[in-house]
DNA sequence: GTTCGGCCCCTTTTT
DNA sequence: GGGGCCGAAC
């Protein structure tokens, strides 16, 4: 052994401390290790990155900066490096607690560690594996969103910027109404000023921290008349936010970030307590975002004044950035070394997540980018299944394809769970979802139409609301006359106007309605809808929550206005309106005493997403974006095609498709062991029909990993248009990499020595087999049934089945035959 | 004031 | 295909 004492000292500890993460690969390990300065963690999907997280945290825990300083303790000797040497090579567990001694320099405190992600799905994970591995001290590790950290942070000490510690914030939604009124009211025409590129250009100054009144200053100044009505509209919407005490997603962020850098004492306060900052998906962070990570980092050298070494870990990988579109910019993530002058950088590129031609066929795709910071995930689990393009006549054709292989898959044995059907839009759903139900498929649905974005849903939450804070005019403008109390728009009109003139807030209006002209008429309802609120909140306060709500929907009267009319839909709302208050029940249980407001602060940040629960056995459908970080043995990417997936508004716009293609990256990385694409030749979306060709990043994966179809030629009988399309933008490459022959721009179509591809179960229906109400039948995945009804349906029948044990189903006949058959 | 029907619009992805 | 908005009828 050469070198001086404190090296080999030096050496001998990270040695000794090495010794915990045997179970890591060599760059995880040293990934771990590397506690101190600015650190930028690449790592590739399926790398093991939550893995390095949690052991990272676990290690600052216990050994502080042990591993990574070149301080020695004082009274360090020769003896102490003997015994450490000895230690490394033969670990006696006698011998720890003299080893940890030697080893850790200041411990870190858990609640002195911040690790910010994007999800609460990802935060409630990272908590979770924290717990497992530490136990109950992983409690005060700041496992948060960047959000929910905003709202902790700003309910401490947003009165400092003029708002009330209760804010309540808005979500989308509430923000577009709220802009569609002031949108009216300013008679800005909806066409010229839609409210959503109004809100994307608010959104947009909010990232770049410019303030209404600077918007339209600036505005006003380069005569650029258009930008100036966005300013009126963007310095009302503030002011009615400030009116209503009320927050959108943008500026929780944006306000936690100004109450940090405008607020020495404050940014201090967070400084002092964050010895180690952790962000997560570094990728997908915007301006605003950095700007907070960098402020409780301190240290990076652009304006926030350093206090300190930042120690900041930033972990992210370029490829997966999808969230430009809400304004996140992968600059971040290229010039934290720029930025972080010593930052030191990690690779993670080996994946533990799938087989060799899924990843290599992912590889294939996102090289086609450019601008990345260039990185080859590699893996050892060599062979696997190669992946498979099926390609449908249409839409219905696609979502029985994917029924059927995935009936397949359980026949031989998988589970239900071990499928996930991934697509671009949310709109593709519906036939996976009729496909799914005639074959008796248990599926959920992530995303979509949201639970907590159901009208009846809103309605009681802005019922919740406005108990709890009465000056929220939306909210309250909404439950007013919901359900109805003869309260008619024109008494409405009336009451913002006195409410804007005087400048309170409507509820106060409302309580002294006798007081003003023209209210007169409607004061005895406008009053009782005011006591109605008025012992409402009183209840409020003296109920657990849960049995408030029963007394809610009760006084409010809710529930009986649509028990009256007992229409389909309007007993959906009820079943809603009831599932709510599993919720209430379920937040109960997990937060002792929690009020009102622990409520509607814990809801607001809240989505369908974080629901997903992982035990129930079904197959999953959702958004690829949603899908980001999970995995799952069998993936369908379906839609695969140009004009979907990628979408039509990023062909021709080069940024833009390189997004979509790492999505396609993101996508492909979720599946372990069996990739599918599919696509169909002619679509209907938004009740349009269109004919589409095979997505361009199928194409660009590489034969060796992908089995496609051979063309199909328009054999009589069997025409497809499928020319238009194909023909016009021939300059694209699907042709002679699709179909393995032909010069570029030649068309292949009509090789003939190609293999057909063996035709799917789904375009071969079974001949017809008739059941009958009685029949016994056995089916290859649900067992032994009984048919307790036949309906004729279009050519097929609908079976309802009796299964022994797994329940009623219902069955199209067709499709079941494959599958069933008569005892 | 309320309800219903028709018309028009859009149509990405999410905290 | 569906949701929001408006106007007309009750």
């Amino acid at each position: 052994m050469s070198g001086t004492f404190t090296e080999n000292f030096i050496r001998a500890r990270r040695d000794v401390i090495a010794l915990d993460f045997m179970h890591l690969n060599d760059i995880q390990r040293q990934a771990v290790l590397t506690t101190e300065g600015p650190l930028l963690l690449l790592a590739g999907a399926g790398s093991g990155k939550t893995t390095v997280l949690i052991n990272r945290i676990a290690n600052l825990i216990k050994y502080g900066r042990g591993a990574d300083t070149d301080e020695l303790p004082a009274y360090a000797t020769e003896q102490d490096l003997k015994f450490l040497e000895g230690y490394a090579k033969n670990p006696a567990p006698d011998h720890a607690e003299r080893a940890l001694n030697l080893c850790a320099v200041e411990p870190v405190e858990p609640w002195r560690i911040i690790a910010i992600t994007f999800t609460n799905k990802a935060a409630d994970e990272l908590k979770a594996r924290l717990e497992r591995m530490l136990g109950t001290g992983a409690d005060d590790v700041w496992a948060i969103t960047f959000h929910s950290a905003c709202v902790r942070i700003l309910r401490r000490d947003i009165d400092r910027l003029g708002f009330d510690r209760s804010f309540t914030i808005y979500d989308t939604s509430d923000s577009q109404s709220l802009m569609k009124r002031i949108l009216k009211e300013l008679d800005m025409d909806d066409k010229t000023y839609p409210y959503r590129t109004v809100l994307n250009y608010i959104s947009k100054a909010k990232d770049a921290m410019i303030s209404a009144e600077a918007f339209y200053q600036s505005a006003d100044k380069s005569g650029d008349i258009r930008k100036r009505h966005i300013g009126r509209a963007y310095m009302e919407y503030s002011n009615r936010m400030k009116a209503s005490n009320a927050l959108d997603f943008d500026d929780l962020i944006l306000f936690a970030v100004k109450l940090l850098t405008e607020n020495p004492d404050v940014l201090d306060y967070y400084q002092r307590r964050f010895r180690y900052v952790l962000i997560d998906e570094y990728q997908d962070t915007n301006n605003l975002q950095y700007l907070l990570a960098s402020a409780l980092a301190g240290g990076s050298n652009d304006g926030v004044p350093p206090r300190r070494q930042a120690n900041i870990c930033v972990v992210g990988d370029d490829d997966q950035s999808i969230y430009k579109f809400r304004g996140a910019t992968i600059e971040n993530i290229l010039s934290f070394e720029s930025k972080y002058k010593d930052a030191r950088v990690i690779r993670l590129e080996q994946n533990y997540r799938s087989t060799s031609h899924i990843l290599n066929a992912a590889n294939d795709v996102i090289k086609n980018n450019k601008g990345r910071k260039g990185k080859k995930l590699w893996t050892e689990k060599e062979g696997g299944d190669m992946l498979t393009l099926y390609v449908a006549r249409d839409e219905r054709e696609e979502a029985q394809f994917v029924t059927n292989q995935i009936i397949q898959n359980l026949a031989d044995g998988g589970k239900w769970s071990d499928h996930a059907v991934l697509y671009r839009l949310n709109a593709q759903s519906n036939q996976l979802e009729y496909a799914f139900k005639r074959s008796g498929i248990p599926y959920r649905i992530i995303g979509g139409t949201r639970f907590f974005d159901r009208a009846e849903i809103k309605d009681m939450l802005a019922y919740l609301c406005v108990i709890h804070n009465p000056a929220d005019d939306l909210r309250l403008m909404r439950i007013i006359n919901t359900p109805p109390r003869g309260i008619g728009q024109v008494t409405l009109d009336l009451v913002q106007e006195i409410a804007a003139t005087k400048q309170l807030p409507v509820f106060e209006v409302l309580k002294a309605s006798g007081q003003y002209e023209g209210l007169h008429k409607s004061e005895a309802k406008l009053s009782q809808f005011v006591k109605l609120l008025d012992d409402l909140r009183e209840l409020s306060e003296t109920m657990p929550l849960d049995s408030f709500y029963d007394v809610l929907i009760d006084k409010t009267g809710y529930v009986r206005v649509l028990e009256a009319k007992a229409t389909d839909e309007n007993l959906t709302r009820i079943e809603n309106v009831r599932e709510l208050k599993s919720n209430i029940v379920n937040f109960l249980k997990e937060t002792e005493g929690g009020t009102l407001f622990d409520f509607l602060n814990e809801i607001a940040l809240y989505t369908d997403i974080d629901q997903y629960d992982r035990g129930a056995d079904s197959v999953v459908m959702m958004t690829m974006h949603s899908a980001k970080g999970l995995e799952f043995p069998t993936v369908f990417i379906v839609g695969a095609e140009e004009g979907i997936f990628p979408g039509i508004r990023t062909i021709g716009e080069p940024e833009e498709m390189e997004e979509e293609r790492r999505l396609c990256y993101v996508a492909m990385t979720r599946a372990k062991e069996k990739l599918y694409f599919t696509s169909a030749r002619q679509r209907m979306i938004f009740g349009k029909t269109t004919a589409g060709k095979t997505s361009r990043f199928v194409d660009e994966i590489s034969d060796e990993n992908i089995e496609r179809p051979a063309p199909l030629f328009s054999p009589a009988g069997y025409s497809f248009d499928d020319d238009g399309a194909d023909r016009q933008e021939s300059s694209h490459c699907t042709d002679s990499r699709t179909y393995r022959s032909g010069e570029p721009g030649q068309k292949a179509y009509g090789k003939k020595e190609l293999k057909p591809w063996p035709l799917p179960v789904a375009a071969a229906p079974p001949p017809a087999v008739s059941y009958s109400k009685g029949d016994i039948v056995s089916h290859k995945v649900f067992g032994r049934g009984m048919i307790t009804d036949v309906q004729p349906a279009g050519g097929d029948a609908l079976l309802e089945v009796a299964f022994d044990g797994v329940g009623t189903k219902r069955l199209m006949a067709k499709s079941a035959a494959a599958y069933m058959q008569k005892l």
